[in-house]
DNA sequence: AAGTGGTCTAGACCACAAC
DNA sequence: TTGTGGTCTAGACCACTTA
């Protein structure tokens, strides 16, 4: 028994909580004792508590509440808010995301043209460099209680010869009718990343320490398979799970 | 100008690396200075250096190597592997994933008996404690490089009256061939969730720190949309991307 | 005012990897 | 042997929140 001093100290403390955290002596919500009382507690520096603290920030398990306290995060179970992705057609023959979220966007969006980048124009199989029009939203739901990022990408190429090389077609989904109307026949496909954020997308899309965000790339084909246009989505995982569905392929 | 309220310390060792590592100034795979050298030039101590990183480490954005150094992580470009999700039908009519992996499992899977815990009992639609199937597979691919957890969950109630009461199923995706012998037509419904591991997770799937995963559970359903079994995958997200496709619903 | 977390020092000693 | 990161102390002072 005395041969194992091998644990650090920091991950006494760490472990500690840790196990509270999920056997449910501490529930989601409450207090954890603080940084004060566990260094007493285990006998051990303020700076060793905020290293085994540290871990379990990164770990999504607490959050940190300046001048309040530490907090229990995830219960760990089934996430709330299940977001099935997908298209919808509705009576009207309006093309809507398949979670039916009534989004409102910060800023309106405005077309910007820019050249796209290589791994961009990779997608569209465009050539690197050509122009596209770009919609960039920060969009929020319920109060501000949910947020994510959305950004349209639409290449030049296809519109030629089309209304929309004087004016700039609309940000997705409106623009799915529009491609409709020009004689296409859609579908789409997902990909999907899991990250942390960097400090600017943490901030926007206000993620807690420890906790990732997916990343969709939402690339819309014709009936040739041929990419018409890109969307890029960034949504916190937070609490949260995206669905799909598929038969035998 | 100077009524910024001043940057703390650590965060500007922090941001001088991570702008170097965004902007390619410290490539990926590079060897980063050394925490004594940092703090000379930035002339703060060690410990306050070591904050500065443990954030880029949290954030996945370099890997840590005890005795060696500090290594740039992720080009935070486009994934290296591209693993779409779904099921085919290979010609002898067996079911395969579609990301066509030849894994193979570290340990011999075994089925073992369980009681249905709350969450999953919920998702199969069957009382909480019905005794299921439980296979656990820990799967290797590519000489270790790929590595996933796969659980399958087979309920007993559906396997009531079938030569299965008997003798275990076997697990996911040979299961398929046999719940369609027994008449049902199969789809299938994912959901996908990504979070940071607890330690276990991290050790078993060989995550770096600052990596999250995907917990996909996928349920089986058939043709009345009745829960057959549900499977449950642990995926890192590390350089990796799942996909799916779909047209209009 | 009291309690909380946030920042920071100037060292010390240890464990591991490479030469 | 040298250089790297890992662990740890015993404080100090500051910023924020709540009462």
């Amino acid at each position: 028994m005395e041969k194992s001093p091998r644990k650090p100290r920091y991950q006494e403390v760490a472990d500690y909580l840790r196990e509270g955290i999920l056997n449910g002596t501490f529930p989601a919500g409450q207090a954890l004792p603080s940084e004060e009382i566990l260094s007493k507690e285990f006998g051990v520096s303020r700076p060793t508590v905020r290293q085994g603290i540290a871990e379990l920030r990164a770990a999504g398990l607490v959050e940190v509440l300046m001048g309040r306290g530490m907090f229990v995060r995830s219960p760990n179970a089934r996430p709330n808010i299940t977001r099935p992705r997908g298209i919808r057609k509705d009576r009207e023959g309006r093309y809507v995301e398949a979670d039916a979220i009534q989004w409102t966007s910060n800023d309106e969006p405005i077309a910007t043209r820019t050249d796209a980048p290589l791994a961009l124009a990779d997608l569209l199989r465009i050539p690197p460099g050509e122009p596209m029009f770009t919609y960039d939203e920060l969009q929020t739901a319920e109060r501000g209680r949910l947020r994510q990022s959305h950004r349209t990408y639409v290449p030049f190429s296809p519109l030629i010869g089309t209304p929309f090389e004087e004016t700039a077609p609309p940000p997705a989904p409106a623009l799915y009718v529009e491609l409709e109307r020009l004689g296409h026949v859609l579908h789409w496909t997902e990909s999907v990343r899991a990250r942390m954020p960097l400090p600017d997308e943490a901030t926007a899309l206000r993620l807690v320490d420890g906790v990732p965000f997916f990343q969709v790339l939402r690339l819309t084909l014709n009936q040739h398979d041929k990419p018409l246009a890109l969307e890029e989505f960034k949504i916190p995982s937070d609490d949260l799970e995206i669905t799909y569905g598929f038969g035998t392929v």
